[in-house]
DNA sequence: CGGCTTTGACCTGCGC
DNA sequence: GCGCAGGTCAAAGCCG
């Protein structure tokens, strides 16, 4: 495993290591339930799903744009489907986890956790082809909202959004920031935004999971949270707003539109993928 | 052959 | 302090 190498140079006059020896001794700051660690909670309706009935049985996770290596599975007390563990395997040492489980309470919806403790620079490609997904050739920007828990339909309903668009299907409007958005997406630690133009590759994924990249994810109204109105009181503070952007612990958060875009055209250059800069 | 999934065992935080 | 439950590890097997 890549994150619990024994080091042999200390391993001369020690004892046998129990097995999670090192994993433990390096993760001190991450304990089981890591208490620091942001996560969110996303629902996602079984049906868009890849894969149907078959992989949603086996909690097969919703699709998105990066590679997960499944590495533990348990029943959870209480519920009568267990949880996937998934580790990032974008890339080596990357600190993204992510859980996956049936909703207890709606059995049509599957419970992503999205966690990542450290910050994270996404990598800029991937060497892990193995599920043939698209690498990207940019990190997309991620905003995520901490310890939110958003469902697909309610955010569909809150804010219909242009999505998936060609080119050349976009009309222009109104509003240019209108114009640039075309999606976001449930990445991995949270949704992913991305323009046309900044994020082609997006384009071309093929999109089994309609509901994760179409959706506005996050894209609630977040007048409703003091902390998400402070960060984009940004019409104010700019300046300010994206250079902390870069310094954001683990995951920011979003969302509205204009907001979404502004960070977007100021940030081309950014991947705080979990909140850092590239 | 490399990388993934499966699965039982183990570790640890937390509640009682 | 103890036990439970959740989280993680890693060997074995599978798959492309």
């Amino acid at each position: 495993m890549e994150d619990n190498q024994n080091s042999p140079e200390n391993s001369d006059q020690s004892p046998p290591s129990p097995r999670f020896h090192d994993t433990k001794v390096t993760s001190t700051s991450s304990p089981k339930r890591r208490r620091g660690t942001k996560k969110r909670v996303v629902h996602v309706p079984i049906k868009e799903v890849e894969g149907s009935r078959l992989k949603a049985e086996t909690n097969t996770p919703p699709y998105d744009s990066w590679a997960w290596r499944k590495y533990g599975q348990k029943p959870i007390k209480g519920s009568p489907y267990p949880r996937g563990y998934y580790r990032c395997s974008s890339s080596k040492g990357c600190p993204a986890r992510k859980q996956v489980e049936r909703s207890r309470t709606d059995p049509t919806m599957m419970m992503v956790t999205y966690s990542c403790e450290h910050n994270h620079v996404w990598p800029a490609s991937r060497s892990n082809n193995y599920h043939q997904r698209n690498t990207p050739p940019s990190p997309p920007i991620t905003i995520e909202a901490e310890d939110s828990n958003i469902t697909v339909d309610q955010l569909e309903k809150e804010l219909p959004i242009q999505t998936r668009q060609s080119e050349s299907e976009l009309k222009p409007e109104p509003d240019p920031y209108e114009q640039k958005f075309t999606t976001l997406d449930v990445g991995s630690c949270g949704p992913f935004v991305t323009t046309s133009d900044q994020y082609g590759w997006f384009s071309d994924l093929d999109s089994t999971s309609p509901t994760m990249l179409e959706s506005p994810l996050m894209a609630r109204d977040i007048s409703e949270d003091n902390d998400m109105a402070t960060i984009f009181s940004i019409s104010e503070d700019e300046e300010s707003f994206f250079a902390d952007l870069g310094e954001l612990p683990e995951c920011t958060t979003v969302f509205r539109r204009r907001e979404v875009v502004r960070v977007l055209e100021h940030h081309r250059n950014l991947a705080p993928w979990c909140g850092t800069t590239g």
